[in-house]
DNA sequence: AAAATCATTTGACAAAAATCAAAAAAAATC
DNA sequence: GATTTTTTTTGATTTTTGTCAAATGATTTT
């Protein structure tokens, strides 16, 4: 097996048991990859190659609109990440994807990916159920989204997923919950 | 193959070439439904049994929020519709899903879908590319949904779906685009 | 068709959040 | 370790949007 794709290992088998062969087949068919703080997984412009999974570190997708740096998400340990819309349809990523502190990630090409998927439908299988979750996860957010108050979507996000809170800037955890810095810096001081 | 659901094998064979077999074996593993105006597809407390597609007619998705009715999605012809993480997890559901006119649908028990896949791979697989298909949408969606003002959000919406704009309410497009059915109107007495 | 109900528009005002500006704090660079 | 740069906080003000209320318009019911 794989050395250090521990998290992936047990992550996918949270999905459904995938037997030996084919969890080997899948770890074996990607790589690991090291990113520093600020280096960039996929850039804007170009189309994202790689689906990847975070073993460790802390990374931020965004984009620019109107010279303002929008959060698109936070992904941490345990997370599947990459431009879904550029991954998925082979075309230009309008999303920046980078590691906000140093990262060890397990990635996996498109056309390796896609290749998987005739060799072992166990693979499709587990691809779909994964992308359940992550559909469930981001429908969820669209709903937060929603939420009335600005301190309402802090407190949600607090509560559901205290490490971003910790980890993030106050600017980039402002823009991913769509309000101003200064807002966001007063909610903080009213707790 | 079964009458009527000429829309769905059109959609289907948009994403790729089923095959006459694996096409009309999942034809007819589901079944064709109607539903009137008012009349709920899904109940929010009820677990979501099936998968719909939109044959004719239009949907409207929507949970309660402190007594308010809030739009979740709209569902036109050529769409499929459930509460995904519903039907997804075979929990209750929080939201409603309703026809707001008069709708021809077909639909899917999750069981059966589920057994089909291990009938026929080719049909997992398509159903892989339809959720690929709806992650990027609502992805879509929640970047628009952190457009700045009210104004860019209805602009938005009008431009890339008219036909919510002629079909809804003014009160269900406000509550769908996060903002008072009075700054609504508004917006659309400026143009 | 009249009455009743519901949806939409318009106006006045209040509340929430953004913006602008400057100070304080923290982090990065030399 | 001092300086520069960046980030965060705090204050004052403006803008945007929501709320309340009433009027108008549309639809449904009797």
């Amino acid at each position: 097996m794989l050395e250090n794709a521990s998290k992936l290992t047990e992550t996918l088998l949270k999905f459904t048991d995938l037997g030996e062969k084919s969890l080997n087949l899948f770890l074996e068919s990607g790589f690991k990859i090291r990113k520093n703080k600020g280096e960039r997984l996929i850039t804007a412009g170009e189309v994202a190659d790689c689906l990847f999974f975070v073993e460790k570190g802390f990374i931020r997708s965004y984009y620019l609109r109107e010279e303002k740096d929008i959060t698109i998400s936070f992904s941490l340990k345990g997370d599947f990440i990459t431009s879904m819309s550029s991954f998925i349809l082979q075309q230009p990523s309008y999303e920046n994807v980078e590691a906000i502190e140093e990262a060890s990630l397990w990635a996996i090409k498109h056309k390796d990916l896609m290749n998987l998927f005739h060799t072992d439908q166990k693979l499709e299988h587990i691809y779909r159920l994964v992308l359940e979750h992550y559909y469930i996860r981001i429908e969820e957010e669209l709903i937060f989204s929603k939420f009335k108050s600005t301190k309402e979507r802090y407190l949600n996000l607090l509560h559901s997923r205290p490490e971003i809170i910790q980890k993030a800037s106050v600017g980039q955890i402002a823009s991913y919950l769509d309000m101003s810095i200064e807002t966001l810096s007063r909610i903080r001081a009213n707790i």
